[in-house]
DNA sequence: ACAAAAGTGTTGCTGTTACACCCATGG
DNA sequence: CCATGGGTGTAACAGCAACACTTTTGT
């Protein structure tokens, strides 16, 4: 590999979802060598005509289907030995699905989705590209730095469901009298008036964000 | 200009300080066409056997001369139209500078700082590039999200002059009583026992980041 | 009736806000 | 002695942390 001024450029799509109170990824099992057996993150070879945002909705739609969501960029990775032949950079970029599309959720022999604690094996260096923006995304999650935490609730939720998820990121327990207090005292939650139908237990009462509050709010 | 997957990649650099109560960036003159006489950020072409992290160090070093700093990752820019002829991708970083070292500060025809809110006329995309950074800085800054306020004052520097950045990159005012109490009650200052010498008026206490208690700890 | 999950109240502490006067130095 | 800039106290309020028992549902 000789020394030019023109280099590959990859990106790599993060696909995010809050689901049953854990952070969870969305991920592919690679086919053919090399790694074949390994799971990876969706991604594409960038062209000079397309911009790396573009690319990274493109990932997004043929992956899930779906024309809108939140997207972002977050770091990319130069080391040289990140794949087998030439180097080859990496654009890694996030992107949140809301939980209630439990159509893409199915989880085949290719593809499926997967906690952030337990990953499987993962090739190429995927899974430093994941750990690295994860713990990242932790602090801004915990913080709704960004308005993050928003971001991955855009529809109902019970406030058990929320405290799940959010101890789950921030992996430590919180007191859950405070937790709720928190939310509805201070109106960052409205209540739909709606509640959990199934299960055993008391039925939860369904809120969403009420945004004007929570925007820009820091927890 | 043909379709292909082989990519331009420039790494640019906001070498930053915070200076006179102010944010300041470092910037040079050009002195060829293209965009003769406007103002660019100092950056370099990254060849395929460099990482993004060294490229953006070498720039560093050569600029200020300094071996050590505090330099990060920021955001990746793709327009086609970036560049004049074919597309450039940037990756930007920020260096963050002491205001002591005053002897870089010398402004000459070729190279000076600039309050961020007082930029020239500058080439290609670098004011909106400029604009992006520093707005998500900002941000950082002033909640002191990853440490980013200590950053800026590795050394000694007095309340007055801490506050006074601090309301220019927040660009409101805040009251003196109490941004002096915050600091030194919750002691994330610690008295370093000296005064500031020159100037009319009483003379200031020089007070150093308490880093144990600042790491962390949000605005 | 019991198991499972959701909901709630009080108290003390800590930090925030709003507000006006005195102190140390140089000229 | 005056101009300039630095340092300080208090009271009301808001949010946070620590604490255990009751309510609603399914089985």
């Amino acid at each position: 590999m000789e020394n030019s001024y023109y280099n590959v450029i990859e990106t790599l799509l993060l696909i995010l979802s809050a689901d049953e109170g854990k952070l969870k990824i969305y991920l592919e099992k690679k086919k053919e060598e090399p790694y074949k057996g390994y799971w990876i993150l969706p991604g594409s070879i960038l062209n000079n005509q397309t911009i790396l945002e573009d690319n990274a909705k493109n990932i997004y739609q043929k992956t899930t289907g779906l024309d809108e969501g939140c997207i972002f960029q977050t770091k990319a990775f130069s080391d040289l030995k990140r794949d087998l032949n030439e180097r080859v950079i990496a654009v890694s970029f996030v992107a949140i699905t809301d939980k209630t599309l439990t159509d893409i959720k199915q989880s085949t022999n290719e593809k499926a989705w997967f906690q952030i604690d337990e990953l499987p094996k993962l090739g190429f260096d995927h899974e430093q590209i994941i750990n690295e923006v994860i713990s990242e995304l932790r602090k801004k999650i915990t913080t709704n730095y960004d308005d993050m935490l928003i971001k991955f609730f855009p529809s109902d939720f019970t406030l058990p469901e929320l405290q799940n998820f959010y101890e789950f990121v921030l992996s430590k327990p919180i007191d859950r009298r405070n937790f709720h207090k928190k939310f509805v005292n201070q109106d960052l939650v409205i209540d739909t008036g709606f509640k959990t139908a199934k299960g055993s237990g008391r039925p939860g009462t369904l809120y969403r964000f009420n945004i004007d509050k929570m925007k820009g709010k820091r927890l």
